[in-house]
Parts: structure tokens; C-alpha cells; sequence
RNA sequence: GCCGCUAUCGUCUAUCGGUUAGGACAACGGGUUUUCAUCCCGUAAAGCAGGGUUCGAUUCCCUGUAGCGGCACCA
């Protein structure tokens, strides 16, 4: 045990990506890793941007990928509220000391004026930052004019004079020029804290031991330092993230830019061990010597491997086929009995159940025929499991995520397959030539399946020494049969098939496909 | 525009001054397999540019270039 707690501090927009996973998941590895503790706390200090339930969703996705809370909103804590909004007066308090050393001042500028100064700082390619108009209003002045009604934020009086320099655990010594940092609003007229107060008293009032953050907050880093300065505080050690860049390479990932929500990635079948797997491989490394080759690592492994020291400064882009690769993998990895508990948690939960979330997001276009699939075939499924299990062992080493599941196994679910041209070679032999050659090996086949001993010796001699007789290559009759029984070209080995889904099944779909094959 | 951060195969990365620059994904080729997939073997593929420091730089420093991030009464 010890005592370092962490913190995601999500604001409540209800989205949750693999970006936001990647963010949060340090906080959750290192808890776990040392005996600390993973603490949620909501920033919700901007009321312009309130989505219904989005507290709800973002919970719901976190803790279904993994990413567990020791103290929240939703779970209580000894140093709450955990919602910023429910905290005013405590900022409201803080703010009011600053203001009482010196450290803060209240500023009556309009936005207006505020705008028109932006405005015409960038005309003169300058970089636009508040010119200290209300600095040296006098105190007496000031809080006259507040005691009046007029409208007002608390600013920070960032010193003018020398340097700040931060220490990151990932990226070192980052220092500014304090000319270069603005009088920041810590209190906005509404009375809302602004992220850079709240971030800094929430932080302190909940011990919290590492800050961990994306880097697009680096830049504003040095004010956080200095605030800490100002209140006499001992700042937490802060490690600031790269980002995750869209595929494109261009811009950091969002929903606009090619991230999937974690809703979706679900009801695709991702697992939540790769999910972890992949997003903490995003800018991350073991050492040399604990690394694992095929870079497949468990959630227990990352837990035990994890260390901010060896992130990386740079942004990792977003990259789907590695994705799907350490998907497939970690299905590969299941024993059987795990993959079937799994698929039907997935089927029922994530299928054909609902996210919070899906209230406020566009369903994406697979999402309509993969539930129907499911709703179609889960029923089937339950109703025998041993036979599910057993059809499923034969497409574990061949899917990459659940969701390809109901259609690889469809042709032992239906009594009727039906055909295309696609799922046909057509290209040695017509469509009669090849009803006509089923009409003949079907009454051989019978004899030696009927008593479902699938003999792989015999099977192999018949239908190659059938395809002697008729003068074709030997692998146009098996796929000829293949086309027949499973409807497909590709599938798995046809006699492990048969043998799960029994001779007259088979013998059926074989004369069906010859009355399609004379159509 | 200003400020900051960063820079190794197409992509994710290893390397803590001396290596034939290693691995993974993807690509390609081969083997196993009646198909597909798995699995195994192999091929191709990288130190942004220019200056320093050093006996020796991918590694340290500077400059340039490029990319990203920030520049709100948003987080």
C-alpha cells in the first residue's frame, strides 16, 4: 500500500474515445501497481457545455474497458464533492486569498474590450494576451466597484520579472519567460472557477501525489506552478502525455478525426484487454527486458510494467490494423469456455443492449445488421452451447473481433444456405458442371458419412479419386463441395465442420445447391 | 504571427557515445494446410538537413527545416 492517489479529470461531454482511454489509463496502472489510489473527479465548470447523463456515459465506458475508481462521484470518497460545480465556494475561498496576498486582482474588462485587444494585437502579429489594464487598480478601488455590482473576473498577477521553470516526469525541465505568460482568469463572472484555479485547489484539497495530464497542457503548466507558489503549497509531480494522433498523422485524435467511441469499439467486439493493450502502446514501451515479442501484454502485465519514466515526448498516431492484430491476438489467447462467456456478455450487453451514451451518438452504419445478426442467432447460440462451442472453436484462430462471430458461423444456425455467383469458382468449370459432379460424389459421400465417422483417409480418397475420374484439379472439387455445404469459398477445415454439424445437414445444403446450381 | 514541445523503417517503437541500428504491425516471398485463417521461416524497409563537441555520434550542443500543441470569462 501507499499513498499516492491519481486522478482523471474528465470534463462531462460524454465521449469517450481511445485518446481518453490512453489519457486515463496511467492513472489506473500506477494505482493499481503501487497500492494507490484512481480518483474521478468531474470538471464541469463550464456550463455551456453540459451533456445529459454525460457523467453516466463516461463512467459506463471507463469501467467497462477496465479503468476503475476508487473515489467519485459515483462511488463517494473522504475528499469530496467530486464535481466541480458542487465546489464553488471553495474556489470562491481560495480565490479570496490571492486576492488578499496580492496574488490575484479583479479586472472589470469587458470581452468586448478584451476581443478588440486580441484583434489588433494579432494585426500587429503579435501573440494576443491580456495587457494587465486592471493590474494596478487599487484595492480599495476595486473592491468598491465589486461592492457596486459591476461585473468582474479575478485574474492572476503572474510576476513580469525572470523565468518559471517546470520539472515533467516524462518531459523534463520545461521553462518560460514570465513576460511570455499572461494574467490568467482564475474566476470567470459567472463565478465559476476557470480549469487553471480548479485544477490547482482540487489537486491540493485531494492530495493528489501525480498529476497526469495531456501535453496540450504543458504549455500552461508554468501558471499551475506559480499558483502553487502563491498559495504555499507543495505541488504534486505532474507528467504530461503525447497525444494520439488520427491516422492521418494531421491532427490529435477526436470523433472528427477518425476515433471510434468506445461504445462502438465494444459492440465490435474489441476486448478490453487489447483496448488496454493497444492504447498504452500508444507512446509507451516496457523495458528491453521485459518486453514480450509479439507485444502482447495482459492487463495484470501492464499494470506490472507500467512507468510514466519511459513515455514517450512524441504522438503516436492511431493505427487500426495493429489494433485488430492485438485483437485477434488476445482472442487467440482464451481458452475456449472464457471466449464463449465473453461472446455472450458481448452478444447481450453490448449488442443487443444499450450504452448511455447511445442516446447522443450516430450509430455507426455495420451497427443495424450486426444487431440483427445477433438478435438473430444468440437464441440458437444459448439454446445448445456445447454445439456453439464447439462451431466457435473452429473460428477462434480466424476472427479478429466478436463481431465477425455470427456470420463465420452462420451455415451450422441455418437449415436453408443460400448462393451467388461470388461464392462459386466458376472459372474451371460451369455452374452445371459443377451440379452435375455434387449429384455423383453426394451418394459416395453418404457412404461414408452416414454414420458420422468423418475419416478423413476416406473422405480424401473419394473425393480425389472422383476427381480423377473426371479429369479436374483435385482442389475444384473440394471447393466445389466447400461452396455446397458452407456457402462460402473459405471456411474452416470441411471435415471438423461436418463432424459439429452432422451428416444430414450436410447432405441438404449439398442438394440444395444443386437445384440453385440449375437454376 | 508569437510561445513551447518534438524529430529512428510506411506505422508503433528499442538503443541510456562504439551495434551488421533490434522488435512489432503492414507489405512481399516461402513452408505447413483441399480453401481461408492460424502457425513457422525469410526479404525489403529508418537515424530530417547543416554545423560543432569527441578518437568516435542516431545518441550531447547550436542553427535551420518540418510536425504537433498552446495563445478564450473551453477544458
Amino acid at each position: 500500500m501507499s499513498d499516492f492517489r491519481y486522478r482523471a479529470a474528465p470534463s462531462p461531454t460524454g465521449k469517450v474515445h481511445v485518446g481518453t482511454i490512453r489519457a486515463y489509463l496511467p492513472n489506473y496502472l500506477l494505482a493499481k501497481k503501487y497500492g494507490g489510489k484512481n480518483i474521478l473527479r468531474i470538471e464541469d465548470t463550464d456550463q455551456t457545455r453540459l451533456v445529459p447523463n454525460g457523467v453516466e456515459a463516461m463512467i459506463e465506458a471507463y469501467e467497462e474497458v477496465g479503468i476503475t475508481f476508487d473515489e467519485g462521484p459515483h462511488v463517494g470518497g473522504k475528499v469530496g464533492p467530486y464535481v466541480q460545480s458542487d465546489r464553488l465556494d471553495i474556489y470562491k475561498e481560495y480565490a479570496q486569498k490571492l486576492i488578499d496576498t496580492g496574488n490575484a486582482y479583479y479586472c472589470f474588462c469587458s470581452k468586448e474590450r478584451l476581443e478588440e485587444l486580441r484583434e489588433s494585437q494579432r494585426a500587429n502579429k503579435q501573440r494576443p494576451m491580456y495587457d494587465g489594464h486592471c493590474r494596478d487598480i487599487s484595492v480599495e478601488d476595486a473592491k468598491a466597484r465589486v461592492a457596486n455590482g459591476e461585473p468582474h473576473v479575478v485574474r492572476m498577477k503572474f510576476p513580469k520579472e525572470g523565468g518559471t521553470v517546470c520539472h515533467d516526469l516524462i518531459f523534463g525541465k520545461v521553462s518560460v519567460k514570465n513576460s511570455d505568460v499572461e494574467d490568467q482568469i482564475l474566476m470567470k463572472g459567472d463565478g465559476f472557477p476557470t480549469y487553471h484555479l480548479a485544477v490547482v485547489v482540487d489537486d491540493h484539497l485531494m492530495g493528489i501525489t501525480t498529476a497526469i495530464r495531456g501535453v496540450d497542457w504543458l504549455p500552461s503548466y508554468p501558471k499551475h506552478v506559480k499558483l502553487y507558489e502563491m498559495f504555499g503549497w507543495e505541488p504534486p509531480k505532474f507528467a504530461h502525455l503525447p497525444l494520439i494522433l488520427n491516422p492521418d498523422g494531421r491532427k490529435k485524435l477526436s470523433k472528427r478525426h477518425g476515433a471510434f467511441p468506445v461504445s462502438q469499439i465494444l459492440r465490435k467486439g474489441y476486448l478490453k484487454e487489447a483496448i488496454m493493450n493497444y492504447s498504452i502502446l500508444c507512446g509507451w514501451s516496457p523495458k528491453p527486458e521485459d518486453a514480450h515479442q509479439d507485444e502482447i501484454y495482459t492487463p495484470e502485465e501492464l499494470i506490472q510494467l507500467f512507468e510514466l519514466e519511459r513515455v514517450h515526448k512524441t504522438a503516436a498516431r492511431y493505427d487500426q490494423q495493429k489494433f485488430d492484430y492485438i485483437n485477434a491476438k488476445h482472442i487467440r489467447r482464451l481458452d475456449l469456455d472464457t471466449l464463449v462467456e465473453k461472446v455472450m456478455h458481448w452478444a447481450k450487453k453490448y449488442v443487443l443492449g444499450t450504452f448511455i451514451s447511445d442516446a447522443y451518438t450516430e450509430p455507426a452504419a455495420w451497427e443495424p445488421e450486426l444487431k440483427s445478426l445477433v438478435a438473430k442467432y444468440l437464441p440458437k447460440w444459448e439454446s445448445d452451447l456445447e454445439y456453439f462451442k464447439r462451431a466457435l472453436s473452429l473460428e477462434k484462430e480466424r476472427i479478429t473481433v466478436l463481431g465477425d462471430i455470427p456470420a463465420a458461423l452462420d451455415f451450422f444456425y441455418e437449415d436453408t444456405l443460400t448462393w451467388t455467383d461470388e461464392d462459386w469458382n466458376l472459372k474451371n468449370h460451369s455452374k452445371n458442371e459443377l451440379a452435375d459432379a455434387l449429384e455423383v460424389v453426394l451418394p459416395r459421400l453418404e457412404e461414408i458419412f452416414k454414420d458420422e465417422n468423418y475419416d478423413h483417409e476416406e473422405w480424401e480418397k473419394v473425393v480425389r479419386g472422383y476427381a480423377d475420374e473426371l479429369g479436374w484439379k483435385h482442389g475444384d472439387l473440394f471447393l466445389a463441395i466447400r461452396s455446397a455445404t458452407t456457402g462460402r469459398l473459405q471456411s474452416p477445415p470441411l471435415l471438423d465442420c461436418y463432424a459439429i454439424m452432422g451428416w444430414n445437414k450436410v447432405k441438404r445444403f449439398i442438394e440444395q445447391s444443386i437445384v440453385w446450381l440449375r437454376k
